[in-house]
DNA sequence: ACCTGAACACCGTTCAAGT
DNA sequence: ACCTGAACACCGTTCAAGT
């Protein structure tokens, strides 16, 4: 009511907060992100919330850029905080959780995180000091290790960073109408294995649901799925112990 | 030399494209990302390489993400033509392959993939239902067939959409130095396990490489992957098939 | 029905100028 | 050293107007 809208005057900085600095940006970066989604962040309203006008910015940070690669680290530096393991399949079990729960804190990063943070250069040396040492402990050498290596970044990151990703629209109730359109608006009886199990994977499957991971949480997929990464892993130790094999 | 840079007027359309439409809207859009990068995509270079005014795409196309969701669709769209599997087992052989083949020819929808396709509504039921089909011959019922389901899925996308993913830079020797400092600029004997392998991993594994899927394939890793995945849900099938176990 | 031409409300980034 | 204030070169999208 008689309030104007004023995005390109920054707020004045409370008197506690009267010197910016690179940490204090990434931390709103990733509020701002958390509270409002990828979607509308950007440089201006970061630095509006910061109470400083946006080329403020530039002087800590090169470019908008490199605040999301600090996001994505800041969101997922601390997954190794809670894992207490002896055995390798163990560390495997609790390091694939603690990944998960990181991004389920953060879901409006997920697309971010497997979209920079695999490809390029995000993670602590500690992180992947850890991995080879429980691979190596696995018994894997050479070129087994540096696909089991592979295999447990790209299990850590594929899972999770998909399950909680945004979906295409807020209104689950439109996401929900394209989905059945597509699966039901078909000739019936085509897609008979489909159709069988329906019931079964509705909401509760990737490309068959309609709310994503903070809503309808695959809880009882991924531990499945971490089974299932561990004893491929542990064939393929096996299968490298008699060479024979092929 | 004397060339004026006209971005907001389009190029005349030629005598035998003078009608737009949304297929050929998608399919040039696949075309400049392909070439351009996802970056530098934008509808007002769309609708110049078209030869028409900006506002010209919204007659046929809703928003700019849906062009970018039929976009993710068009390039995956072909996966299931070249398989030929009689086994479940070789028929996540063939399609883990398969789809790593046609995001390595749009190694920069990569992102978008791991970003939209998945969590949200873009394959055809063809897909889903074979592998359902598959699924249910390799023993899975009830809440393991979704658990295997989206195993196969998480699988799918999660490897090679990060292999392929573009790097932060273009210049590789950029890159370079910040995976060299983050790794090696460490007190040395700390990342033990680390530097020991480091000449193996170096440039072949996921945030220790400078050089991204299309210059640096991960071609052994890949097959590793597939086999670990594999038999990972041969385990848990078998896991099934003897209910007193957990 | 299909597209133009212009406008609106934004962007990221740069840079001289202030303090 | 750190930030302002304004500008540059863009965006996606809307909409009246043309044909």
């Amino acid at each position: 009511l008689g309030k104007v809208k004023r995005n390109t005057a920054p707020k004045p900085r409370s008197a506690t907060e009267n010197r910016l600095d690179d940490q204090m940006i990434v931390e709103r970066a990733l509020e701002l992100i958390d509270r409002e989604g990828l979607e509308k962040f950007s440089i201006r309203t970061l630095a509006g919330s910061l109470g400083v006008y946006p080329a403020a910015i530039y002087w800590y940070v090169p470019n908008r850029n490199e605040i999301l690669a600090r996001v994505t680290t800041l969101a997922t530096d601390k997954i190794l905080e809670t894992i207490r393991a002896r055995t390798w399949q163990q560390f495997l079990r609790e390091l694939l959780t603690s990944f998960r729960e990181a991004i389920r804190k953060h879901p409006n990063v997920a697309t971010l995180i497997s979209g920079q943070m695999v490809g390029n250069s995000a993670h602590s040396p500690q992180l992947i000091d850890r991995i080879v040492a429980h691979l190596e402990e696995a018994g894997f050498t050479g070129p087994a290790l540096v696909g089991a290596y592979n295999t447990v970044i790209a299990a850590m990151v594929g899972f999770a960073t998909q399950e909680f990703a945004p979906g295409p629209t807020d209104d689950s109730q439109e996401w929900r109408e394209v989905v059945e359109s597509r699966v039901m608006g078909t000739k019936s009886g085509e897609y008979t294995a489909l159709s069988r199990n329906l019931p079964l994977l509705a909401n509760k499957a990737f490309m068959l649901r309609w709310q994503n991971g903070v809503e309808a949480p695959f809880d009882s997929s991924y531990p499945f799925y971490i089974e299932a990464v561990i004893a491929g892993l542990e064939h393929m130790a096996a299968r490298k112990r008699r060479p024979g094999r092929g």
